[in-house]
DNA sequence: GTCTATACGGTGATAGAC
DNA sequence: GTCTATCACCGTATAGAC
């Protein structure tokens, strides 16, 4: 893999760093992790971990960010989109959210470490920084209701129930696919037919009738 | 707080040590966990841990194992319950597992980092030992179906759905309290309503029109 | 049963050669 | 930039007095 014009994309040995403490970070959190493991996921030394990031903390605020930057702004942005239409809102934004994920299967992980462990500040700076505001869905929300297009719902409960319907088979994949599916093909047919599903769900929740 | 009669509730260390276990590994997870903190947090020595429980690990899972049977089962048998209505199945599982993990704030941590770590085969295994067959749940609906009492879902999806909704806001509750609420009263109040909107948000999802 | 003191291993981090 | 060797510390676990 290091045969290419050594120009235009050398193996970058921070890269593969980024990338082994992405996963690990993301199977084992902070604390559970090692600096071993994630030197030998990179296939190099551990000292050079710290060449590169001085400290775990900062090799683990780094991934965090980047992490969180690569799906949280795309899938918000969605939301508060003037240009599209609130029906189409929900299923876009459901399906995005789920495909992000399926792509980069350790944004769970980090959140949820970083949730529970209450390391909040971190997130809620990164969210404050990427300018994002709720509010104008919940004005979508209100104003669709006046407009009588869907029924009377709380727009907070509507938000968690979508949030929480799209990230949660991920959270209990190996619950869900250990009682609910025979292997782990069922289990990624299950988050396909959620790209329908989901949104369809909530749209016959909400739809006036 | 000792001055009890000695004979019918001595303040029992053993139990001490439990809840300052649930509460710190609850917070930070087996791996962040430290054996000081939970000796602190019980107002006793670091040593005593051992004494009861040999091992950090044993610990773990002792309280793990406790809080996994104080609320899985009582949620589970409401939904293969016979004698319940398919409506009230959906409506008093969603308030009765809010309600239970409303009253042991440490389960999502828990589970949390059960998953998230990849310890799954334990709680395959206090499942397996739990006796529970969501078979039962899925047959009811599909029953449902077929009197065309509720339009066409698929079962897998409802109970995720259904799950996903009530456990999420726990999860997210660091995140959600930030950005959605001011006040922890605020939060509170969001989920004694979802007790309401998360079965409403379901049933008018899927009933037949 | 409960404490203090200590042994022991693991882990993050640095020094220094190449 | 990358490695080997090593340090210093922290955290689990045990020994032993009371």
């Amino acid at each position: 893999m290091d045969n290419k014009k050594s120009e235009e994309k050398k193996p970058d040995t921070e890269a593969l760093i980024f990338e082994a403490a992405k996963k690990v970070f993301g199977m084992k959190g902070m604390a559970g992790a090692r600096m071993q493991e994630i030197a030998d996921e990179a296939g190099i030394n551990k000292a050079l971990l710290h060449y590169y990031f001085r400290t775990k903390e900062k090799l683990f605020e780094a991934v965090f960010t980047a992490i969180f930057q690569s799906f949280f702004p795309k899938a918000m942005s969605i939301m508060v989109n003037p240009e599209i239409s609130f029906r189409d809102k929900i299923e876009k934004f459901t399906t995005v959210y789920i495909s992000l994920i399926q792509e980069n299967p350790y944004i769970p992980g980090f959140m949820l470490h970083q949730l529970s462990t209450g390391g909040t500040e971190k997130i809620v700076n990164l969210f404050r920084e990427s300018g994002i505001k709720p509010d104008f869905f919940f004005q979508q929300v209100e104003k669709e209701i006046q407009k009588k297009t869907i029924s009377s719902v709380n727009p907070m409960h509507l938000i968690v129930n979508m949030i929480s319907m799209c990230i949660f088979p991920f959270i209990g994949k190996p619950f869900l696919s250990t009682f609910l599916f025979q292997d782990a093909e069922a289990y990624d047919q299950f988050l396909e037919e959620r790209k329908k599903e989901v949104p369809r769900f909530i749209i016959n929740s909400i739809q006036k009738t």
